[in-house]
DNA sequence: TGCTTATCTAAGCAAACGCTTAGTTTAATA
DNA sequence: TATTAAACTAAGCGTTTGCTTAGATAAGCA
């Protein structure tokens, strides 16, 4: 007996994501936010709680968006192959009007550090955790790693994909592709 | 015939520069610059016009406080070692309290991305300019390298340096450690 | 010592911020 | 069809933002 929503709120998400992603967190605001999500700040805030909250569900929105190129890696067994794909699948997955905009978690950290509210921060983390056990998935594919040089590698391509989010942002194309072919060309390596 | 200043810019610009690389430049507001410079609102817009004024003076400042470590690689003339040196001054230079704070100015990209003011801008690539070059000179020291191949690891080494920078603020010491290490250690490498 | 003028203090400006609330609309139930 | 309550609109709350300005202070020269 009474009145329903008029918008999904999986669907408003979405545009809220994509705006946090372009802007970032503090340059975004809840005005910018009613016109793109297409509501009303009442909606919003009786929906999500606050802008916070908005923030929190678009980083889950954005995770699962990430989740095409994360299960390619997921269902890759070729090991170092399977990774490479993935840094070149990411590249195009935060590429936009041929201008990349980075990874939103990796922006987010670099925008808040460790100012981030603790449950904001859980699902950040997360993130990171997840992809460095994708790492060392695949990595153990390729039977001549010991387990410490594994754990070394992860890490090292962990950081590598903070640079590759960083670098989409300024670099070209070309600089890249240079870069993510010589992470993985032992031949070309300093 | 007149009042004397009672401060110098160079000193409060120093202070501002502090402020921003832990804060960034929109969290960083003119009532926290005017407690941290110790000079009022109307004393800093009168030596530097305005909120952006003061950060690009910043940005100034701060490359010239890198100058410590970048003259270290800039008379280095041993290769890569110096390079892997400069790595690891580097993280040393970002260091706060145990815990990392990055690079100013790849804090800088990350938060304002294409959208910072053109004057900024170009202090911001310079940055980025500089660093390769003084990259590549390293390289051309070992003789064995074809010069695309140093092109190459110039644009490896400085998207590098980015993840670094993101690296710096989020990982723990040994991790990082791990990154480097994993960079100049050929027999390591994925 | 008194005048001049740049530098200081502090109050205040309009605009934008995150968020709330009073009042209207609308769809499902009785 | 009348009732009911959640979803809507839009005005406005207090605070903070970057920046300005009127008036007090003080340093250098006559």
């Amino acid at each position: 007996m009474a009145r329903t929503k008029q918008y999904k709120e999986e669907d408003v998400i979405q545009k809220a994501m994509n705006l946090f992603w372009r802007n970032g967190f503090e340059a975004t605001s809840v005005r910018m936010l009613e016109k793109e999500m297409g509501i009303n700040q009442f909606s919003i805030y009786s929906s999500f709680g606050n802008k916070h909250g908005v923030f929190v569900e678009s980083i889950k929105a954005y995770k699962s968006e990430l989740n095409s190129i994360r299960n390619i890696l997921k269902n890759s067994n070729n090991g170092l192959v399977g990774i490479k794909q993935f840094f070149y699948d990411f590249l195009e997955f935060t590429k936009e009007n041929e201008e990349g905009k980075g990874c939103l978690v990796c922006n987010t950290v670099s925008e808040l550090g460790n100012k981030a509210e603790p449950d904001l921060m859980v699902e950040l983390m997360k993130f990171t955790e997840e992809l460095r056990s994708l790492f060392i998935n695949n990595l153990k594919q390729d039977k001549n790693r010991s387990q410490e040089i594994v754990e070394k590698q992860a890490n090292y391509l962990t950081t590598s994909m903070l640079g590759l989010s960083l670098g989409s942002r300024i670099q070209n194309e070309s600089e890249l592709e240079d870069y993510i072919e010589m992470i993985f060309n032992p031949s070309l390596r300093v």
